[in-house]
RNA sequence: GGGCGGUUGGCGCAGUUGGUAGCGCACCACAUUGACAUUGUGGGGGUCACGUGUUCGAGUCACGUACCGCCCACCA
């Protein structure tokens, strides 16, 4: 029936994605259906919908000038796609396609960052297994090569977000380290250094001496440890017999001390306060202080200040106004320094600590090692050890910027999914530190400061967007750029607004799709990424970069445990992928999805699901389709001349895409999933199809049938397509046949419940029936009735409604269960002495089996149906005796109860009747 | 030291305005010639961590306890 590239061919029962999704990806992107332009302009030459279903899809709720816009965390180019990439992703693209299905413009930026370090650090190893380093190769050279590596990991982890079939506007595509974000990244250093947002100072900052660069607070990550406690003698200067006990944990550091400081307040010790001691293993003095900021109680109550190599010493040293000698140098070695001793120059931290605690053991200083657990900083890139050091630093002063974010997230400019991550986010902001920018790495954005020195080598700053001709205040030509490079995550922060044509605000793409619509994420990146978007994007735009941030849970392995490479529990999607096809990967991924964004454990039986599920889904269509013919493609439905279980389906339908509209503009992805999943297992295939196989045999029905049958699917496939894009996109065009109403389902109108005509409610009473299919299946099954063997059934319907609606769908009940004879009495006047019986409702449900039945097992069955009903009937009746629940519950609570107990107390009837009957038989 | 999340059948998890619990896997039994065994049908299995409170009514709200996990914080 159709000329597409059929996956239905094929004599396999099974569905194989590997031969469509390569296929049909290279086609959506050939022909750019990811791009908002092209989209509309084929969405006008095509033809319209055929009339049955524009009935269902037409007049969509969006504008068609909203526009609906995202950009792409962008993964690093150092690595590979991960899990939490391939989770990430599929929720945007989820998003994406689904807005775009409902007519809105809509465009998804793609790209990747440079990753600053991460990226330096893979090469330098690449070049340190040929034995060199980055000075070998000088600056240019070496540039050369990240960029080439670069490319090389851009184009292998692009490729593997195209496996994922993900639908970004390649056109689009941003690097955060190309030309248009250079302009971005000059552009909005120079206004917030004109606008006073940033600084050049010495601060203590985190130094790695690994990579021998400043990092942020943020990128530092603390392990509590195991270490010392060194008590040091600090003697008297004016008498040798007297000390100052120092508590350190850092002994080598003491070459960088400038005073000892105690509380004034500490009665032991304030009176050394203006007196000297002498530096150990040194021949300097250095004074006593009293600082407040020291805790009597901890330690020996007086502690060294170094002001070069401690936060809080540096503050402390400031406010007594005491130099600020530094002793390590940049590889964090003690460093050529005239207060350190000649034979430890050079020595590395670690072994100058060992060689420090001997000396001072030696000259009877050391008075105790105590073991002592602290928290020591690693570098979270590297892993070294970080050192507080002091240096001169480009600094944005984020308090300002904090403050203008915190007030537009109480504005209500920008809200989190779910709400629980704005307490953190609030908490972050109003703690903020200023953000060390600049990085002693070559990879990276240039800092666009340029240097003139004058003759007495100070310095003098000039932040322009192009180098100056000459320094106005020197008037030297002689400028030199500043050698440092800034923070990956400050070229990160402009993405939402780099990546559409910033700072020309004038352009198309930033006037209509600026700011973005979502921000969707993971939690562990709300301080290095999201916030510092949100500040840059207000102090420089005027506008939180997104409405909303939808933050979603980490992908942890089956025990729980983060999957990372070095503990090798990390899955490779595209591995899943290959194993579950993309359909299947992303339906079972996003169905683990909750609403509360917790952590999700990932098992590969979970991702079976998903597998199973496509599988089912192209069985159902191959089913559909083999029945189809030319005509059922543009059908008009006339309600009542449908049967009974059709209209039940179109009804399951229209309550399938409202409960789809509704989870998706809730974020509730995973429910999403799972209940069109249901929706097309269990009311579809389980039900409907099965009918339907009846229903195509009667030539009464047969026309309408599959009608019904193309109608459904053809929804189905559109309510699946934002997740499942691949099978969805097969199936529906096959399923369109000759000409489809779109070149893609990508385009076709997303099913839209409110311009269904079927009605929500169940209209013929079929919930009940197939209620007592189950229980006649039930009962058949409980006296192992072969499945061959037709029996003969008598029901006892004393309710109209009920037994109208069983009355009405005789055709539904013998074809779910083989009966001889079906007879449905108002009013039974004789029981059959010899049944298995079941309630439904107010029916009573009898299977004879005069020979068959076992009265003792038919007894026990009953009694213990009978004691559960019982047991339920005097709760219920409990409580509408209830006074204070009669008065304060709601109508309706209690009108449901009151019905519950009606139907419960027939049943109860019914059954102790027929227990009686089976106790008088012998 | 502060904060957050989790604790629901053997396992993994849902449960959004409070009305006595759902799903998947696993398990047991049955079914195999036409969409699908990557299937269908039926079934068993839970005092919702513990305590107190609010309420006619609590898995759901409040306070507290325990255990697990995470984040933040300058205590040398």
């Amino acid at each position: 029936m159709s000329t597409s590239p059929s996956s239905l061919a094929s004599t396999s029962t099974a569905y194989d994605p590997k031969t469509i999704e390569a296929d049909l990806y290279a086609r959506w992107e050939s022909q750019k259906l990811f791009s908002p332009d092209v989209v509309q302009t084929l969405r006008a030459q095509s033809a319209n919908e055929v009339p049955m279903a524009s009935e269902h899809f037409q007049n969509n709720t969006q504008s068609p000038d909203k526009a609906f816009s995202l950009v792409i965390p962008p993964p690093n180019v150092t690595g590979v796609l991960h899990m939490g990439h391939a989770l990430d992703n599929t929720l945007q693209d989820i998003l994406i396609r689904w807005h775009r299905m409902q007519g809105t413009p809509t465009v998804w930026i793609p790209g990747t960052d440079h990753a600053g370090i991460a990226t330096q650090t893979v090469v330098e190893r690449q070049l340190q297994a040929e034995g060199k380093t980055r000075d070998d190769l000088g600056r240019q050279a070496f540039l050369e090569k990240v960029h080439a590596f670069a490319a090389q990991s851009k184009k292998s982890i692009l490729g593997q977000l195209r496996r994922l079939g993900v639908s970004p506007d390649w056109t689009r595509e941003a690097f955060t380290l190309d030309e248009s974000r250079v302009q971005s990244v000059r552009q909005a250093f120079v206004t917030l250094y004109e606008r006073g947002l940033i600084e050049r100072g010495d601060y203590i900052v985190n130094w790695c001496p690994k990579s021998a660069s400043a990092i942020s607070d943020i990128e530092v990550e603390y392990r509590e440890e195991a270490g010392f406690l060194y008590h040091i003698r600090y003697v008297a200067d004016d008498n040798p017999d007297e000390a100052l006990i120092v508590a350190t944990t850092r002994p080598e550091t003491l070459f960088g001390d400038v005073a000892v400081a105690v509380n004034p307040k500490d009665e032991r010790l304030n009176h050394w306060i203006g007196r000297r001691v002498r530096l150990p293993l040194t021949c300097d003095t250095i004074p006593v202080i009293g600082d407040e900021y020291v805790d009597i109680a901890f330690g020996t109550g007086a502690l060294k200040i170094t002001p070069a190599h401690d936060k809080n010493d540096f503050e402390v040293g400031r406010r007594h106004g005491l130099p600020a000698p530094i002793i390590l140098d940049l590889k964090g070695h003690l460093a050529d320094h005239a207060r350190v001793p000649s034979d430890l120059r050079g020595v590395e931290r670690f072994q100058a600590r060992k060689q420090c605690e001997a000396l001072l053991e030696a000259s009877g200083l050391l008075v105790q090692k105590e073991a002592h657990t602290h928290r020591v900083g690693y570098s979270q890139r590297h892993g070294s050890v970080i050192e507080p050091l002091l240096s001169k630093q480009w600094f944005v002063k984020t308090k300002p910027l904090a403050e203008r974010a915190l007030k537009s997230l109480q504005a209500g400019e920008l809200k989190f999914i779910p709400e629980r991550w704005e307490a953190d986010y609030t908490r972050w902001l109003e703690n903020i530190q200023p953000w060390c920018v600049s990085r002693q790495l070559w990879w990276g954005h240039a800092i666009p400061a340029w240097y003139a020195i004058d003759d007495e080598k100070r310095e003098f700053p000039i932040v322009a967007l192009e180098k100056p001709e000459k320094c106005p205040k020197t008037g030297s030509t002689e400028l030199v750029q500043d050698p440092d490079v800034l923070d990956t995550w400050f070229s990160s922060g402009l993405w939402p607004f780099s990546t559409m044509g910033w700072p020309n605000e004038n352009s198309e793409d930033f006037k209509k799709y600026y700011p973005t619509s979502v921000l969707v994420t993971g939690f562990d990146i709300i301080f290095f990424w999201v916030a510092r978007m949100t500040m840059m994007g207000l102090a420089l735009t005027g506008k939180s970069p997104f409405h909303t941030v939808y933050i979603h849970g980490l992908i942890r392995d089956e025990k729980g445990q983060k999957m990372s490479k070095s503990k090798g529990n990390t899955v490779d999607p595209v591995l899943a992928i290959d194993q579950y096809g993309c359909d299947g990967f992303r339906f079972g991924l996003t169905s683990l999805v909750t609403y509360g964004g917790q952590d999700i454990k990932l098992a590969p039986d979970k991702l079976e699901q998903g597998k199973l599920f496509a599988n089912k889904l192209w069985n159902a269509a191959r089913f559909v389709m083999m029945n189809l013919s030319q005509g059922d493609m543009a059908p008009s439905l006339s309600f009542d001349t449908l049967t009974p279980m059709d209209q039940w389906i179109l009804a399951k339908y229209r309550k399938a895409a409202e409960a789809a509209q509704d989870n998706l503009e809730a974020f509730r992805f995973g429910e999403y999933a799972i209940d069109a999943q249901r929706f097309v297992w269990d009311d579809f295939c389980d039900w409907y199809v099965e009918m339907a196989k009846a229903q195509l045999k009667d030539p009464t029905t047969e026309a309408m049938t599959r009608r019904v049958l193309f109608t459904v699917l053809d929804g189905a496939l559109r309510l699946l397509h934002p997740v499942m894009p691949f099978i969805s996109e097969s199936l529906w065009l096959e399923l369109q046949g000759d000409k489809p109403a779109y070149p893609s389902i990508s385009m076709a109108k997303f099913p839209n419940a409110q311009q269904m005509s079927a009605p929500l409610v169940d209209p013929a009473g079929i919930d009940f029936v197939l209620e007592t299919v189950r229980a006649l299946r039930n009962l058949r099954q409980s006296y192992k009735v072969p499945h061959s063997s037709a029996v003969s059934i008598i029901i006892d319907a004393p309710d109209l409604h009920q037994r109208e609606a069983l009355e009405a769908n005789l055709p539904l009940l013998h074809r779910f269960i083989k009966m001889s004879d079906l007879s449905i009495q108002a009013q039974l006047s004789k029981k059959p002495s010899q049944a298995a019986v079941s309630v439904v409702g107010q029916c009573q449900i009898f299977l004879p089996l005069a020979e068959l039945i076992d009265l003792g097992q038919e007894r026990t069955r009953l009694s213990k149906q009978l004691e559960k009903l019982q047991s339920d009937y005097n709760q219920l009746e409990k409580l509408l005796h209830n006074a204070g629940f009669m008065s304060k519950a709601t109508e309706e609570v209690i009108a449901a109860k009151r019905e519950q107990l009606i139907e419960l107390s027939a049943q109860t009837a019914h059954l102790s009747q027929q227990l009686a009957a089976l106790s008088a038989v012998p």
